[in-house]
DNA sequence: ATAACGCGTAGCGATAGTGTCAAGATCGGC
DNA sequence: GCCGATCTTGACACTATCGCTACGCGTTAT
């Protein structure tokens, strides 16, 4: 299976160069030169690594990765000329897997595409279509099915982004922590109210009964558990 | 759930200042100060994640990151003052899961981590699962799965902890001073009474005669031990 | 034999954790 | 610049869990 990179960065000549040192070594390449093309390309055809340059001129760096997360668990590798740690941190807790400041290497940017790539390939997810009670929940899609003569459902982007966590975890317990560090960013880590809240919010939407819910459980003290 | 790291450098006040700033951040830690007890520390109380310095004393770092692979997942983090690209090729062609140059910031190692143990979060299916008599406990899930018939058995955060030391150390006696110093405290040291109540639920919940435990028995006088 | 000790069991108030409601703050589209 | 949707933030009652005390019983030591 040929792995399919898409390149975002506003340079051409680091564009052309990228492109044919990548396909030398088999990859097949996609290239954006700024971050609404990115996105665009990406939704359009996906890819299985993202390699992004920061500084585009159109969008946020953090933000394209953002944009990348709302829907997608592609690897995303972050080029920067920037050595401050403090951008690094902010691209790393955004959501990306790797950051790398030029200048580097091309020999190392391979290596850590195939790093990361290599864990990718145990990772095969596939089950964007899971139900949920009576719904049918198409993840990447981002549609909730509902069963005949019920009203349509609509999550909000933070509601998909918690449900999407749960849901990968079937039948495990996922960590308040953990929750909140991957919807809200690591410095909430003790702000339960936000999980409490939103918790009600997907009961009341996906749940027959929301007060005594039976696939999104609470298991106090701890965190949340998907039932299948 | 909390997250168990194992540092390995051979310098003692960075072990120091790793594990002080690891701790604070509500990880834990353990350190080893060379390969071949790096090894053996992973082997007997498996981490979530390695943060592994290269130039230890007795052995490659490669080799290390080989010796690791050989048969486990864990993601590694590989700490380094050389900034040649070939080293880096090299550790991350073993296995490691990202390379990060000395100096670095101590917010951009923790960012990294977290961004590892993201990933590892939604992947890491190999859950280990351990039978208490007709029970399967599933630790890293959190559940605890009856036989047909049976009614649905529930934990209680305290209960968990407890358990859980008794089930990492099968076969094997536990101190009720360490029991109670892990799950309680240090200052808890003494208060024997916790552990007859805990241990007395825990029966309740899982043995089939609660009054003759046969896999969570006690030792008078020295401690308690999970009999698979 | 009897006292001392350790263990299992029961019960109780205090409290941390949770569900819920409601209102302010922010954002984006028309 | 207004309006609706979404995201924050605060407050409050309720419940399960926790920390703790007390008691009965078997075993061991004196």
């Amino acid at each position: 299976m040929v792995t399919r990179i898409l390149v975002v960065d506003d340079e051409p000549q680091i564009l052309r160069a990228m492109r044919i040192n990548l396909r030398a070594r088999d990859y097949e390449v996609d290239v954006a030169a700024d971050g609404g093309t990115a996105l665009r390309a990406a939704a359009a055809k996906p890819p299985d690594l993202v390699v992004l340059d920061l500084g585009l001129p159109d969008m946020e760096g953090a933000d394209v990765i953002r944009g990348l997360r709302g829907w997608t668990t592609v690897p995303i590798i972050v080029l920067s000329g920037r050595v401050d740690s403090a951008d690094k941190v902010a691209a790393l807790d955004a959501g990306a897997d790797d950051y790398v400041t030029k200048p580097f290497g091309v020999d190392e940017l391979l290596a850590r595409i195939r790093a990361v790539t290599r864990r990718m390939g145990t990772t095969s997810d596939a089950t964007p279509v899971v139900k949920v009670g009576p719904y049918t929940v198409d993840l990447s899609a981002r549609t909730v099915e509902p069963p005949d003569g019920n009203a349509e459902v609509r999550l909000t982007p933070t509601e998909w982004h918690l449900l999407e966590i749960l849901l990968r975890n079937p039948g495990k317990l996922v960590s308040q922590r953990q929750l909140l560090q991957d919807v809200w960013g690591p410095q909430y880590q003790t702000e339960t109210n936000y999980l409490r809240q939103y918790m009600a919010q997907l009961r009341r939407k996906l749940e027959a009964d929301p007060g005594h819910p039976r696939h999104l459980l609470t298991e106090p003290g701890m965190g949340y558990r998907f039932q299948p």
